[in-house]
Order: C-alpha cells, then sequence, then structure tokens
DNA sequence: GCGACTCGTTCACATATGTTAATAAGTGAA
DNA sequence: TTCACTTATTAACATATGTGAACGAGTCGC
C-alpha cells in the first residue's frame, strides 16, 4: 500500500525513503477509506487534510455563481489531492473535493504536513518538487486554455491522461476543459465523423 | 536593493534572513540590468535562469499555433519570474520572456538554485511556500477562467492587480485574460457606458 | 422487472467572442 | 517637423460555444 507512495517519492526527487523518513511519514499519518460520492472536502469549510489516493478516484471542483460545477482536478490512485488554497492559507475553501469511486487514501493533517516538512528537509525537498510539478503542468494547461480551441484541448487531454477519459464522466471532463457537456458530445461527434 | 528580496521572504514564511542565510544567497547570484524589450529567456531555449525583478517590468508569454501571443505570467519589482517548464526540467523552453521596462533583476542560474536549496532548509521551505503561493492562485485564474465570463474575469483583474492595469498594455491584458484586445476594447467600453 | 437516476446525445436557436479592416492618438528617432 | 511604429478603438460580419429541451441507454435499489 505504502508501495506506491515510495514511487510517488522516488519518481519526483529520484531517490527512495529511509527507514526513519518512512517511519516518520506513518506516525503523522492515518488511512481511511471512503464511499462514492464522498464529500473529502466542502466549499466554505476549512480542507484539513491532504489525501493520497491509493484506490479509486475523486475530484476537485468550484461552483460559478450560476450554479454551475467545474472540475479543477481529478486523482486517481497515486495521485495527491487537496484543496491547496483551504489546506496551506486554513482559510474556509474555495473549492470542493468528491470521490467518484470507492476509495483508499493516506490522510495527512495540516499541522503533521508541516511538522513532517519541518523535521526531515528531505519531505520539504520532496513537497516543494511536487508542488513544482503541479504548477508546471497547471500552467501549461493555463496556456493552451488561452490559446487553443476547445476541440485541440481535448484531444491533447485525452492524448495525455487516457485513463481519465476512461473513468471519469464525460461531463466532468467537459467542465474540466472549460466548456458544456453538450459542448463536447458535439466536438467528439465531429471527431468522428471526420476521422 | 536586496531589501526587495528580504521583504519577499519574510511576507513568504514570517522571518527573516540570518546573515549567513543571506550571504549565501549573494554568493550565488548577480544582479543585472536589461534594456526595454530584451528577451531573458526564448522558446526553444533552455532556460537557465530565474530573475527576481529589483526594477521595471517583464513578462513571459506562450506562442500558439497560429502565431498569437499569450501572456502567461507578468512580473514588476518584487516578483519572481522564469520559464518553470524548462528550468526545472533543463528541457527547451516553451514561452518566451520579455522586459517591458528598463529592468534591473537579481539572476540566479539553475544550479546555483539548487545548491541554495540543498545548503539551507531554510531556503528550500522559501522556495516550497514561493511556488506553492504560485499554484494557488494561478490554481484560483484557470477556475474562473473555466467559469466565468471574460467581463467578469476582467474587473475581478483589475481589482486585484491596479498596478498591471497601469503599467502593462492593454492588449497583453487581454491576451493574459484568454480575449483579444479587441474584445477587451469593447469590454471596457460596455463598462464605462453602463456606469 | 419497475421506477428513479445518471449520463451522453442531438437539435434549433442565442450569444460572447473572434476576425478583418480601417482610423486615430501617442511616442520616439532622425 | 516628419516618419515609422505601437497601441487602443470601432464596426460589420463570422464562428465557436452556450442554452434549453427532449430522448434513449444504462444502472441501481427495491
Amino acid at each position: 500500500m505504502q508501495d506506491l507512495l515510495a514511487k510517488n517519492i522516488l519518481r519526483a526527487i529520484g531517490h527512495t525513503l529511509t527507514d526513519e523518513e518512512f517511519a516518520l511519514f506513518c506516525r503523522h499519518s492515518f488511512v481511511k477509506s471512503f464511499d462514492r460520492k464522498t464529500l473529502l472536502s466542502q466549499e466554505g469549510e476549512h480542507c484539513k487534510y491532504v489525501y493520497f489516493l491509493v484506490k479509486g478516484s475523486a475530484y476537485s471542483y468550484i461552483v460559478n455563481d450560476h450554479g454551475d460545477k467545474h472540475a479543477i482536478q481529478f486523482a486517481l490512485e497515486g495521485y495527491w489531492i487537496t484543496d491547496q488554497y483551504s489546506f496551506f492559507s486554513n482559510r474556509p475553501g474555495m473549492y470542493s473535493i468528491e470521490t467518484l469511486e470507492p476509495t483508499e487514501a493516506l490522510v495527512v493533517n495540516k499541522e503533521n504536513f508541516e511538522k513532517i516538512c519541518q523535521s526531515s528537509h528531505m519531505f520539504e525537498h520532496f513537497f516543494r518538487i511536487l508542488i513544482q510539478n503541479a504548477f508546471v503542468a497547471l500552467q501549461y494547461r493555463l496556456a493552451r486554455t488561452n490559446s487553443t480551441d476547445a476541440e485541440h484541448r481535448y484531444l491533447e487531454f485525452s492524448q495525455l491522461h487516457p485513463e481519465f477519459v476512461q473513468r471519469i464522466p464525460q461531463y466532468l471532463i467537459a467542465t474540466y476543459l472549460g466548456i458544456k457537456p453538450q459542448s463536447l458530445s458535439r466536438i467528439r461527434k465531429e471527431l468522428a465523423e471526420r476521422k
């Protein structure tokens, strides 16, 4: 189970955990299971935890003034997810997080997260790299959103994340791409006809 | 001059530098001046440096398939800027960075950046917080881009960054918001008429 | 096996934003 | 001053995407 975590760390920083580091993480986290459609975090409330998914899937979303949900991030096994805004600032969250399938996660609360980072330069480094990579991916996504039409964004998304296309409902992918589910349906139809 | 940097660090992590830490940073950075319209980084080439602006302004942008520039980030005095993708991955850049005014910056190359982070847990921490804050802001910006119309995005932008509206050309702000300069002009006209 | 959902599709029509082109004000260099 | 260049504005028309509504195929609980 913590195998996934070890791999995650290895991939990010190129080396694996010592036994002490591993113990440090275990002491400050716990495992928890969630049903499908469980809210892990809710808009307006403080998001106290960061989740590392071991099994299942979840997504975060924002609700706009018209009440529409817009997906922000998807997470499958091996992904971290939280409301970064709320978690890091200790303010009420702007996003909600919901499981899509029955899900199992390693859970770390804010206090323990800070402790882990303080007592281990390695973990501080790891989490810097982790958020750095997330930043780079997000920046690219925004750049494409601002400079490319929906059809190309969808094509790029489905090539980059075929596993999301498989497991995430299409109407959520649409909002993730910044369009309506009907529009994505139309785009997919055109792509299929042209092919 | 390094005053700005000290403030920047203080604001991010709540305490200031020791003399050794300050010396560490100085040993691994240098000051440089640039004319207006200087390319600090160029698409296709490795972005070797991160810049902390002490004076002037700059912006990063992506060029899409039609050859249109789209602003990614703006930087004024007290802001950090680089092509994070290229800088952190050591790959050819996807963005370019150009000064908008005569500019002065503290410059750190990748190697020294890593050294600073390795030899000081405090700097590792600072840069984690820095990129964390950048991530949170970026995520919110993307969430709004995907869920809000251009008029509201412009209003929010100009309230959040009045200093950008002052100093950054309007056509660049338009591309930053994901619209054409003509559209921003139209939106501004409507806002003015309604008022 | 039945009703209640959820999800994807399709369609006719609406609207925000893009496109192209022209104009004008402002700035800086010669 | 004049010329070249950059930036902002405006207008008529084009197009991608949104809107609202209907329909059908799954799926789940009972």
